[in-house]
DNA sequence: GCCGAACCGTAACGTACGGTACGGCAAGCC
DNA sequence: GGCTTGCCGTACCGTACGTTACGGTTCGGC
C-alpha cells in the first residue's frame, strides 16, 4: 500500500461478519482475542492497543489489520467469549414438576455464576461505557447489543421453551411468556448484577448460589405453578 | 454492610468536605455542578474539563481550586445530583392491606421512574465505569458507593421499615427485612436497569410504569402477604 | 537461492485532554 | 488611589494513547 488510499474503507475484512462470530478467526486470532480478553478482566476498559499487542506477543499493526481500529478490537473481543458462551439447550420433553423445578434452578444457578464471573462483569462494564448517548454516527454501540443479545435475550430464548412445555403440561400457568420470563429473572438476579457492577463487594459462595437459585425458582413456582398440583414450599 | 460513604481522605484533601448532602455548596457551585450534570447526561463519561468550564461559563482554575481534579468534580456532581434526590420517608402508621398496597405500588412506581431517567442512567454509567478493577492506588472508586448509597440502599432503608410495619401489623409475612426486600426490588426491576444501561431501547411510558408497579406488588404481596389475616400463628 | 506475504517489534506522529500559569477585570476594603 | 481577593478567559505544557510507518525476520512456493 505504497501512498495511494488503497482500502481506506477500514472495514472490509475486520468486520467479523455478523453471524459466524468467532466462526472465521484462525487460532491465532482466537489467541490474540482470549489475550485481549483476559487484559479485559484485568484493566477494564483502559486497556490499551499496546498493551494488548504485547500481552498477545503481536504487533500493533497486525492488531489493526486485523481488526480495524480499537472498537473492532473491542466487538470482536467480546463476541468471541459470547461465542464461547454458548449453552447447550434443554430440551423440555417429558416434564414433571420435579424435573421442572430443577430445570428452573439449574439456570437459575447458571445465571448466578456468569453474571457474578469476573468476566461477566468485565464485559458488561465495558459495554455500557460504550453505550453512551448518541455515541458514534451509526451503529457502533453493538457493544451492548451484542451483551445484550448475548446474556439476558439468549437466556429468554433457551428458557422460554421451557416455561412453555411447563404450560403445556399443567405445570404451570401465566398468559405470556415474555412476562413470566422477566418475572422469573426478577427473582434470580435481583440486585446481585448492579451491585457487582457498581464495584460493590458482593461474594457468591457455590452455597449462597444454590440457595439463591432454590429460593427464586421455589418463588416463581409460588406465582406461577398450576393449581391442581402439589406445590409444597421447601427448605431453602 | 456500607454503612456510611467510606471516604479516603484523599478526596477530603481538596475541597467537598464530607457533607455529602451539597450544604456547603455556594450558589455558584451549585450552579456549576448542575452545568457539570447536565454535560454527564448528554455527553457521557468522556466530558472533559474545558467542556464543563465552558457550559458552566466558569474557568478551568477555578474548577481545580474547587474540586481539586476531575474526579473530586465528579464526585461531587453526583453527590451533588444524590442530594437532590432525597425522597420523603413513607410513615408506616396505620397501615391496612390498602395503605400497604398503595406504598408498596408508590415505591415500585418511583423506583421504576428513577432508574429509566436518563439523569441516573447516566450517573449509573459513569459510576460503572470507574468502578474497575484495582484503579488507582487508594478509594477513588467512591462514585460507584455512592451511587449504590443513594439509590438501591437509600431505597432498602426506606422501604424497610413499611415493610416491618406490615409485618407488624400482620399483613406480611417473612422471616428477614433484607431478603424480603431484595425479592420485592428483583421483582419491581426486573431486566429494566440492565437493559437501559446497555444501551436498549425501552420506553416506559407512565402507563406501563403503572401497570408494573402494581404487578410487582401483586406479586409481592403473593409471596409475603400473610395467609390468614391478622393473627398469624408465627411469633417471630 | 529468490520472492512475496505475513507478521513482529518499535519508533514516530498527531491529537485530545488533564492540569497549570498568567494576564485582566471587577468588587471590596484600607 | 492602591492593595487584595476571587474569578474569567486563554494560552500553554506534558503525557497518554490511537494510529501509522518502517525495518527485520520467518515461511511457503518455485
Amino acid at each position: 500500500m505504497t501512498g495511494g488510499p488503497a482500502f481506506r474503507e477500514k472495514s472490509v475484512l475486520h468486520i467479523v461478519p455478523d453471524i459466524d462470530t468467532g466462526e472465521a478467526l484462525t487460532e491465532r486470532q482466537k489467541a490474540v482475542l482470549d489475550a485481549a480478553l483476559r487484559l479485559l478482566v484485568e484493566e477494564g476498559d483502559q486497556l490499551t492497543m499496546t498493551a494488548v499487542a504485547r500481552r498477545a506477543s503481536c504487533s500493533k499493526e497486525t492488531l489493526y489489520k486485523w481488526f480495524g481500529d480499537r472498537d473492532g478490537l473491542l466487538t470482536a473481543t467480546v463476541q468471541w467469549q459470547a461465542s464461547k458462551v454458548r449453552v447447550a439447550p434443554v430440551d423440555g420433553k417429558g416434564l414433571d414438576l420435579a424435573s421442572l423445578t430443577a430445570s428452573l434452578e439449574r439456570f437459575a444457578s447458571d445465571w448466578l455464576k456468569v453474571i457474578s464471573s469476573d468476566t461477566s462483569i468485565a464485559l458488561n462494564r465495558v459495554a455500557i461505557g460504550h453505550a453512551g448517548p448518541i455515541r458514534r454516527k451509526e451503529g457502533k454501540d453493538n457493544l451492548g447489543a451484542v451483551v445484550l443479545e448475548n446474556g439476558r435475550f439468549a437466556l429468554a430464548k433457551r428458557l422460554k421453551p421451557v416455561l412453555e412445555a411447563g404450560r403445556q403440561n399443567g405445570l404451570l400457568d401465566f398468559a405470556d411468556a415474555e412476562t413470566a420470563f422477566r418475572t422469573f429473572f426478577g427473582l434470580v438476579a435481583r440486585d446481585v448484577q448492579i451491585r457487582l457492577l457498581l464495584g460493590d463487594r458482593l461474594e457468591l459462595t457455590e452455597a449462597a448460589i444454590g440457595g439463591d437459585a432454590a429460593r427464586a425458582t421455589q418463588q416463581f413456582l409460588a406465582l406461577h405453578g398450576a393449581k391442581t398440583g402439589p406445590q409444597g414450599p421447601r427448605a431453602g
